[in-house]
DNA sequence: CGGCGCTTTGAAGACTCTCAACGACTGTGG
DNA sequence: CCACAGTCGTTGAGAGTCTTCAAAGCGCCG
């Protein structure tokens, strides 16, 4: 509920990009020690609220962020209110990818959650320093295009069940990434946020859930926990892809 | 019908950047004339037929390409046949922002074309010797990260007549940048491509296209080009966006 | 001029959405 | 510790929209 980010307390203004759990995951990772210092000297470490918003769609783009825990969401709201939920963020992802002036999603946190922030023209700089930082931002960049691609397929053409196997899927192997857990699957967003990604209603989605836990793919050990119990029959729901 | 873009005659094995017409929109116009001169050494011009395909998805990737004639689809299969057209290249476009090994999608000419063509290697390599090259490759990747979440957000939320006016005014807008041309938009795409651009199908587009018409938001000249009679409606259509 | 491909138009049907009520869980206050 | 209220999710019935299937129209090219 509270706009601003900065609440006080739990609020370093020099990081610890070194010790940083995340360094492996994000775009930092592609800068010496040295480097890293320099960032450091721009970077801000905030935590936020579950249900704060960073940022809004249309406000000036001062920001960039990435995130070190907890999940964030980028949202997109036509004027009668229809929402995209363009993405998901975790942990070690990069939010500040856009060639706008401007934001052009909503940044809001769906749980309690810490940011590194930067303001872009400190980020542009960095950019123009080391070369390393621009090649794996471009880097980053193309395999979020890729990302897109595979969104816009499973929002063009795919069925509820279809759409939902291949997000329950791709949820899982980014998890896959920091705890090398196996079946069980984190749900930080509620229902309506995975419907507004999928372009369906929450009530689609609930059904399809019912459905995959009735056809033994998945388990719903709780709301926001799905254990993979079918990989192969959800990856064949998938389609995985090309023909 | 030919998978192979060579067709003898036609071909330049070396290129004239300097005196290219879509330079100017072109990732090349990041370089000096010095460096474009480098460029032209690993640059190979092709003409591509209509109905040519330069590339299928899953297959190494090993060239980039620049669009300095005509229109190409890129287009991603599901196993039963359902396609999505990814996007359309029109000239100064580049296609080669990706993560992956392989391409993701096919590309295929949809009008009579010419490409330059890259290999990822020697791209990879002018990358590095030219920071300028790299900077603008990021900008452009994103612009198209910008493009595909206006995408996303059409094939997600919105309805047949929004989705058809947002394509209509996004083509003209990309058009107007060679041409400066008004009113009058050239539609390379058949209906059927559009439609597995948008999501629908033929008949929905179809029909789709008669609706604005006869709400004299637009005219159909031909079959091929739609003139925009009530910019400010069809604007109005396509929500522009934000809430 | 005739044939072929693409587009347009029409009618029936399937699917998801909308609207509505029920159920489960969480956190608070008595 | 229990009861309660509020929020979020699930389930059900009906309606609307796009799709599917089918046929006719139009333009292009031989």
């Amino acid at each position: 509920m509270n706009g601003n980010p900065a609440n006080g307390k739990d609020c370093s203004p020099v990081s610890d990009c070194i010790h940083c759990s995340v360094r492996h995951l994000a775009v930092c990772s592609a800068l010496s020690a040295e480097e890293v210092h320099a960032l450091e000297q721009v970077t801000t470490s905030y935590a936020v609220d579950n249900g704060a918003t960073l940022a809004r769609a249309g406000e000036d783009r001062l920001h960039v962020y990435t995130l070190t825990a907890g999940a964030l969401r980028l949202v997109r709201t036509l004027a009668d209110g229809r929402r995209l939920v363009t993405g998901f963020v975790l942990p070690g992802d990069y939010v500040g990818l856009s060639g706008s002036d401007t934001y052009r999603y909503d940044i809001e946190a769906i749980a309690d959650s810490r940011v590194c922030r930067v303001g872009v023209a400190q980020m542009r700089e960095l950019r123009l320093r080391y070369t390393h930082l621009e090649r794996k931002l471009l880097q980053r960049a193309c395999q979020e295009l890729d990302n897109a691609q595979d969104s816009a397929l499973a929002l063009a053409r795919m069925q509820p069940p279809e759409k939902l196997a291949d997000f329950i899927l791709r949820l899982a192997e980014r998890q896959a990434r920091h705890q090398g857990s196996g079946n069980r699957v984190a749900l930080p967003m509620g229902r309506g946020d995975i419907a507004d990604h999928l372009g369906l209603t929450m009530e689609t989605v609930s059904r399809t859930f019912t459905k995959l836990r009735q056809s033994n793919l998945i388990a719903l050990p709780h709301l926001t926990v799905v254990e993979i119990l079918d990989r192969e029959g959800l990856e064949n729901l998938a389609s995985d892809g090309l023909e």
